[in-house]
DNA sequence: AAAAAAT
């Protein structure tokens, strides 16, 4: 079936090869987005993205071209660029996918150019090393050349052993074994079990073992064998789980041998003098936030190291001068926040016709910040090639009704996967919840910090003016504090989770920006000063610790303030075999008969249970409330047995089926929806 | 109700 596959991408690529084969006419360089006009000059002068001396300034690389994400490169590394001799690049060659098409047409011997040396080549005015993807490698001649080895970058890639910043998680995964998997659909491949040649790159394989991954986590024991086999994947799964890994070891592994696409005759045909303008990626990873796809990034840079794949990472609230300079450069594998790639669309930077992967990460949450327009447009409104010519790749923490309609749009007899939650049923994690009055918090947080001094603390909040009155108070008591929101700059963000990450700040006090996928190893304790409205949110939280195999310790403030989550918080503890504390018991008695599961009151879109099952095979998901967590009013009555949606009074006998293992077992379907708005409360 | 995300 792969076979078929990459043959319908063929016909698709020479078909577009055709002379004249239409393109925006935004490809030329002179092309301005109206949007855009008229200020780029005027947006040069650098204090507006921020004082000078911040971490590029370090570098010493005037407009601090490459300046976004500072932290992973910054400082000390950017050092190495002053002395460098890449700077001067006016002529680079563009590489990666464009290179092969671009010797071929005579563009100027782009091999014979190829200076193994200069990896840290920018393009103009460009800062370093980080500018570089992590590929040195070509494809000619049907065959894959990787680069030279380098130290330098392979140390900033890969970390040393003392690192701790870039110790790889990869060390007790073994552990992992215990974490569920349920795959169902049609043909589901055996799981590999170990990292080999067949199925796996050679190449591939290599940067795997300097990553320190020793043996596959349950995730990738499918979904490696699945995207290999040329098949679609939805997977539930959260970060922790080694789904980044999923997605790119096969995707990577598969570029390796195969090559890049042929790209659109404009590039062929090209001008001689000019550079590429547009980029053409054949693989493409969308996720929420910045954060994240500034985290795939760095993953995709580590497995694509010496490689002729060039990974880019594109994202707001950094100067997009530099990413569309990183883009021109070469860009096969784009990771990217939604509003910015469809930014650089307008612009007509980047074409996704020659698309072979689409990873969608975090679905879930994509969808809860409101992305799904952005992202259905990416996906179907613009030049994606459609879902039989590309292969979707879907990873979610739940698998709601929206979920359910995103999956049935953009994927094609898709192999279903469904992972065991890596957080709650971790025994790595002990959790505690402490009744905790509000005007408390503070002295009881100063003990626990007092108490439990040594390793990183993540503190959760529910607003950024608390993250940052509590960072101030902490500081002002003498603690290593930094904080992490939505209203910092990114920057500012960036700099604190790479303080936080090496220690130098040990306690971060983060809202929910920090609270998903973000992959920070060594996190002793996660502190919930504020618990979540929402239970998935703390199941995320407390998953920040306890993470590959290191135990970690979880303390939550609850007080009657909480009481909307209690339900789900006893039902959790259960779950993961933690003790539930006496006063959570009364207060789930005292309080709610009402409220329903979770779930409820969110009827209207459908968002319902937590259930993360192949809803195919009940035959929910398609049209109609058939589905999971049937929203709306229809609840009322419909869920007898889940009971209360938005009854009051009654005791919560076993009505309670909306809960995290209620979701998956019966409960989840016709879970309790109360009208619209009984949950808040 | 809050947060995040293109500008």
């Amino acid at each position: 079936m792969a076979e078929q596959l990459d043959m319908g991408r063929l016909t698709l690529n020479d078909s577009q090869h055709a002379p004249g084969a239409g393109n925006f006419p935004s490809d030329r360089a002179a092309y301005i987005p109206p949007h855009l006009r008229g200020r780029q000059q005027a947006a040069a002068p650098a204090p507006l993205d921020g004082p000078p001396p911040m971490m590029n300034g370090g570098g010493g690389m005037g407009g601090g071209a490459w300046g976004p994400p500072p932290p992973r490169y910054g400082g000390p590394q950017q050092r190495h660029d002053g002395g460098g001799n890449w700077a001067n690049a006016p002529n680079f060659t563009p590489r990666g996918s464009n290179a092969p098409q671009q010797t071929g047409a005579g563009w100027g011997a782009a091999p014979a150019k190829f200076d193994p040396n200069a990896y840290g080549k920018p393009g103009a005015g460009g800062s370093g090393s980080s500018a570089r993807g992590s590929g040195d490698g070509q494809w000619r001649d049907g065959k894959h050349i990787p680069g030279p080895a380098n130290p330098r970058l392979e140390r900033e890639l890969f970390g040393t052993p003392n690192d701790p910043s870039k110790q790889h998680t990869g060390i007790n995964f073994e552990k992992y074994d215990d974490i569920p998997v349920e795959a169902s659909g049609q043909g589901v491949p055996e799981p590999v079990t170990a990292f080999t040649n067949p199925p796996l790159d050679d190449h591939l394989l290599s940067n795997i073992e300097l990553s320190g991954y020793k043996v596959p986590t349950p995730v990738q024991k499918y979904s490696i064998p699945i995207v290999m086999g040329g098949r679609d994947l939805m997977a539930c799964a959260q970060t922790g789980s080694g789904k980044t890994g999923g997605f790119l070891f096969p995707i990577l592994s598969q570029a390796f041998q195969t090559g890049p696409t042929a790209a659109p005759a404009q590039q062929a045909g090209g001008y001689g003098y000019g550079r590429q303008r547009k980029a053409y990626p054949t693989s493409l990873i969308l996720a929420p936030t910045r954060e994240l796809v500034s985290q795939i990034f760095d993953e995709a840079r580590k497995f694509a190291y010496r490689s002729w794949v060039r990974p880019c990472v594109v994202y707001g609230g950094a100067d997009i001068g530099s990413q569309l300079r990183q883009i021109e450069r070469g860009c096969d594998l784009l990771v990217a926040t939604p509003g910015r790639l469809v930014d650089l669309i307008e612009r007509g930077r980047i074409s996704l016709q020659n698309i072979k992967y689409l990873v969608l990460d975090e679905a879930d949450r994509m969808l809860d910040m409101g992305f799904e327009p952005q992202i259905r447009r990416i996906v179907e409104g613009e030049d994606m090639p459609p879902t039989a010519a590309r292969q979707t790749l879907m990873f979610s923490a739940t698998f709601p009704r929206d979920i359910q309609m995103l999956a049935r749009d953009f994927l094609k007899d898709y192999i279903f996967l469904s992972v065991g939650r890596v957080g709650s049923t971790s025994e790595n994690i002990t959790q505690k919840v402490e009744y905790v009055e509000d005007v408390d918090k503070r002295s009881v947080l100063l003990d626990i910090l007092h108490t439990h001094g040594a390793g990183l603390t993540l503190i959760f909040v529910e607003t950024k003016r608390m993250a940052d009155s509590l960072s101030d108070f902490l500081i002002n008591q003498g603690f290593p504090a930094t904080s992490i929101h939505g209203d910092r700059t990114q920057r500012e963000r960036e700099k604190a989770l790479e303080m936080f990450r090496t220690g130098r700040c040990p306690i971060l006090v983060a809202t929910a920006v920090a609270a998903r996928g973000l992959d920070i190893p060594n996190v002793k304790h996660v502190v919930n000063y504020d618990l979540p409205t929402d239970i998935d949110d703390y199941v995320h939280r407390i998953g920040r610790t306890g993470r590959a195999g290191n135990t970690g310790i979880s303390t939550a403030f609850f007080n009657r303030g909480n009481r909307g989550v209690v339900r789900d918080l006893i039902e959790l503890l259960k779950e993961a075999n933690q003790d539930v504390p006496q006063f959570l018991e009364s207060i789930a008695r005292e309080g709610s008969g009402f409220g329903g599961g979770r779930g409820g009151g969110r009827g209207g879109r459908g968002r319902g249970s937590q259930a993360t099952r192949d809803v195919r095979r009940y035959g929910g998901g398609g049209g109609g409330g058939g589905g999971f967590g049937a929203g709306g009013g229809g609840g009322w009555g419909a869920a007898p047995q889940a009971g209360y949606g938005g009854g009051y009074g009654g005791p919560p006998a076993g009505g309670y089926g909306g809960g995290y293992g209620g979701g998956y077992g019966g409960g989840g379907y016709g879970n309790p929806s109360g009208p619209a708005g009984s949950s808040w409360w």
